[in-house]
DNA sequence: GCCAAGTGCGCC
DNA sequence: AAAGGGCGCACTTGGC
């Protein structure tokens, strides 16, 4: 499965997520795999049909591994596979552990989201004066259209109504802003809200995520029912995530990974000085293409260099970069300030420049330092990020792989949560400072694999939940 | 009632 | 010449 959809990546939807036996069979050996039987009824005695329905599902196995190794070695996948299938095994554990949980702390987080969603739509009402716009005397205010009725008739001629929209009306509109809020209220008491909790398993009391080990065209796990990868970052929210007393959380992630690996794949060679120097590269960008105060560079400078360094890596243009600016950082841009900010960060970035401009315009194939292979890759800003991203993913899941197969050096210890630059270990109290070097050591050998340029970094922590911050190396 | 597409937004 | 990327979930809308 995992070494079909490796074989696949990058058509049509990308994956080969629902496909069963039947469908791979099909597409490897070009065979007609029988299922009727799957879906008959399997108590009581076993009838001779399905008994050679499951000798027939058996025996197609070894030609079918052997197609496979095959295709993967004329594809130059080899190494991609061994990471995939080195890595499957952790994936396993970390699903069977689960992550611990403390369900009334969330019902807790979601009374408030409800109580605050309820309260601003009373608000709005009051603002807009109970208009009856929309014949039941109610507004939704999660319809887009409604929103945009509503804000037309105060006057304001808008075409969308997502935050960078709303972010500019609600400098004078407090309806916008009031709105802003009840989505944010809305996103909490609905994806994260009461209902959440029928993830958490009746018996162990955690939560026993699907992590689908191929889930993205560039290579990156993917997680759903539900999706551990987007909780917020909302201490209280992240603090939910909690063992029971005598245990704690080992977190660990790799320090800005992706700059890193673009560093190495573009040969740039500011970058590439930058981090054999131990600096931060958000704080070189800050100082060469925004500035400094007083000799120094703000955090402030620092956040905004953030913005740069990840957008214009990945192909950002100017017009993009000024609204992103003005809504993530409140910083105006003329047009003539976002593109001198660009061409300042290529002039600094100089081997970031030569890789995007020495990319083909034809549609290719593209390759992530471990060979992982997408098909079919046409977009300028994909050929761009697929290599870098795929790359972190091969990193990450080579470390899981390490994990699992050193897991006697950490007995108590076992994977919890893992959201792409990121593991978490829970592991008995007395064995947390060994759990912390053996989790920092297996990230550091796997990423280390695939990088000889640049320096890989991991910060790692022990908590007693997910919530507390990032420092300690 | 279901399905698919679109909108919006949480995370890395 | 110009072009940020990658997900999953809840909800609305429009059609059956």
């Amino acid at each position: 499965m995992l070494l079909a959809q490796l074989l696949a990546a990058g058509e049509e939807d990308g994956r080969l997520d629902h496909c069963g036996l039947a469908q791979i069979v099909e597409r490897f050996l070009g065979a007609a795999l029988d299922k009727t039987e799957q879906r008959s009824d399997w108590s009581g005695p076993l009838t001779d049909g399905k008994i050679a329905y499951a000798a027939r599902d058996a025996a197609i196995l070894p030609p079918l591994a052997h197609r496979l190794a095959q295709q993967l070695a004329l594809a130059a996948l080899e190494r991609a596979a061994e990471i995939e299938m080195r890595c499957l095994p952790a994936v396993a554990w970390l699903e069977r552990t689960g992550a611990p949980f403390d369900a009334d702390a969330w019902a807790g987080l979601s009374d408030r989201a409800v109580e605050e969603q309820v309260r601003l739509e009373q608000e709005m009402a009051a603002l807009t004066g109970e208009s009856d716009l929309f014949g039941n005397g109610t507004v939704n205010w999660r319809s887009p259209e409604q929103v945009k009725t509503i804000l037309r008739a105060r006057g304001h001629d808008v075409e969308h109504t997502d935050e960078a929209t709303l972010g500019k009306l609600a400098v004078d509109e407090p309806l916008a802003r009031l709105v802003l809020k009840h989505r944010d209220a809305s996103k909490r008491a609905s994806t994260y809200g009461i209902d959440f909790l029928k993830h958490v398993h009746p018996t162990t009391g955690r939560i026993h995520a699907d992590y689908l080990q191929l889930g993205s065209r560039a290579g990156r796990m993917s997680c759903t029912k539900p999706n551990l990868q987007n909780i917020p970052r909302d201490a209280a929210y992240r603090s939910c995530f909690r063992p029971a007393a005598g245990r704690v959380l080992v977190k660990a992630d790799y320090s800005q990974i992706e700059l890193r690996i673009a560093a190495e794949i573009a040969h740039d060679r500011r970058m590439l000085e930058a981090y054999g120097n131990g600096e931060d590269l958000h704080t070189v960008t800050a100082s060469s293409v925004l500035g400094r105060v007083n000799g120094s560079v703000t955090k402030e400078a620092r956040q905004s260099a953030k913005a740069l360094n990840f957008g214009l890596l990945y192909g950002m243009g100017a017009p993009r970069l000024r609204e992103h600016a003005a809504v993530n950082y409140g910083v105006t841009l003329s047009e003539v300030e976002a593109l001198r900010f660009r061409s300042r960060f290529f002039d600094t970035y100089a081997g970031l420049r030569a890789w995007h401009r020495k990319q083909p315009a034809r549609t290719v194939d593209t390759r992530t330092l471990a060979g992982r292979r997408r098909l079919s890759v046409g977009r300028f800003t994909e050929k761009l990020n697929t290599p870098v991203q795929g790359t972190g993913a091969d990193g990450l899941k080579t470390a899981l792989g390490l994990l699992w197969e050193t897991r006697d050096q950490c007995p108590s210890a076992a994977p919890v949560l893992c959201v792409h630059d990121e593991i978490v270990v829970e592991c008995d109290a007395g064995e947390a400072e060994r759990a912390r070097e053996w989790l920092v050591d297996c990230m550091t050998r796997g990423m280390e694999s695939l990088l000889t340029r640049v320096p890989v970094v991991v910060d790692a922590t022990i908590a007693a939940d997910w919530s507390s911050a990032q420092v300690a190396r």
